[in-house]
DNA sequence: ACAAAAGTGTTAACTTTACACCCATGT
DNA sequence: ACATGGGTGTAAAGTTAACACTTTTGT
């Protein structure tokens, strides 16, 4: 609608009164990229009486990671158009959807860095260059190999398989996977 | 109600379309200790369909901090009593309440390391010490004395007033306050 | 043999931990 | 002078940061 005309918005849908809110959100990327059951972590509200014009409507932020080269968008999806943008190029979006997504990017980050939310991209095995760029993407950052290794190896988050993936070029990489359980650190 | 009576609960309140969460939460706030404008943070939220019987309520967790020794709760407040717990001997609770007081203390502990909320306890001097006993309470730990000045003040979150507190008995002990700014750190 | 990408080790700086004695005040 | 609580330093262990060469594969 109308100062808003033309601009981006989150992906989203009201919360029925019988209806959680995480199968709301995974409608939602159901409906945009055609997988079930993503898990998604809840992050902050947002209830500015103003928000969303003259109704009342409260936010809340979900975050949930699918891998855009292998998961195709459908473009014309409830009259509106998908597109995947690149966290460092966010465009203008209509609201307060900046601000909402703004947020996410923080908690995104922070996730990335204590939590081990990387499984739910990567159930199965991976390597660590890919993780390195993913840490480098999100960060916005460049990290050296050497440390990057040795520090997140020592999180004990992930274990060696003991295989290899196929090398495309360059040298083969060893394939790690996620543990199951997660040890927390030490708050002070 | 049935299953719950004699319970303790949470303080809260139902939000009118009207308003904002904040002012509900401070609404609540001011019933019990008769202060206004708290500073609170924001926290999980709790949607299970049944968490409160049939009527479908959401609820939203918010963490503010006050100090017990010098307010008084005003005890019987819209026919309910009020009283404060130890947040190490926290009594059985009505609804998904217990689920939710153990949610706000890990969320409190990460505030107390990773944020300035004693800001908001303090907003005039304070001593080490009593920072000190404080992170020794709500972490549930002891602390080493030296270390604990060492590792606190290099956050780098308090400056010297210069001024010293009234001994009671002992020595005097310097005053600190926070600072305005709060520097983030690294993430990785 | 070369190109491409992955893997590895060392040193210096810094941070953390463990630990015990001295200092300033009131009585 | 003594009781009470506050302030401080040091050494060993662990962690982080900076840095360049070698290995494995495909062509």
């Amino acid at each position: 609608m109308d100062p808003y005309k033309g601009y981006w918005m989150l992906p989203g849908s009201i919360l029925r009164s019988d209806e959680l809110i995480e199968d709301n959100v995974n409608r939602v990327i159901y409906d945009r990229v055609g997988i079930k059951d993503l898990a998604v972590t809840q992050h902050h509200l947002f209830n500015k009486l103003d928000r969303m014009g003259k109704t009342r409507l409260i936010a809340i932020n979900y975050i949930g990671l699918v891998d855009s080269r292998t998961l195709v968008l459908k473009r014309e999806v409830r009259d509106y158009e998908s597109e995947w943008f690149s966290i460092n190029q966010i465009p203008k979006a209509s609201f307060d959807h900046n601000e909402i997504i703004n947020d996410a990017i923080v908690e995104l980050k922070d996730l990335l860095v204590n939590s081990n939310t990387l499984k739910s991209l990567y159930p199965s095995d991976f390597t660590l260059p890919e993780i390195q760029s993913i840490y480098e993407q999100i960060l916005n950052t460049k990290l050296d190999r050497r440390n990057f290794r040795k520090k997140f190896i020592k999180l004990d988050l992930i274990e060696d398989t003991g295989y290899m993936n196929d090398s495309l070029n360059g040298r083969p990489a060893k394939l790690y996977r996620f543990k199951e359980t997660i040890k927390e650190r030490d708050l002070f």
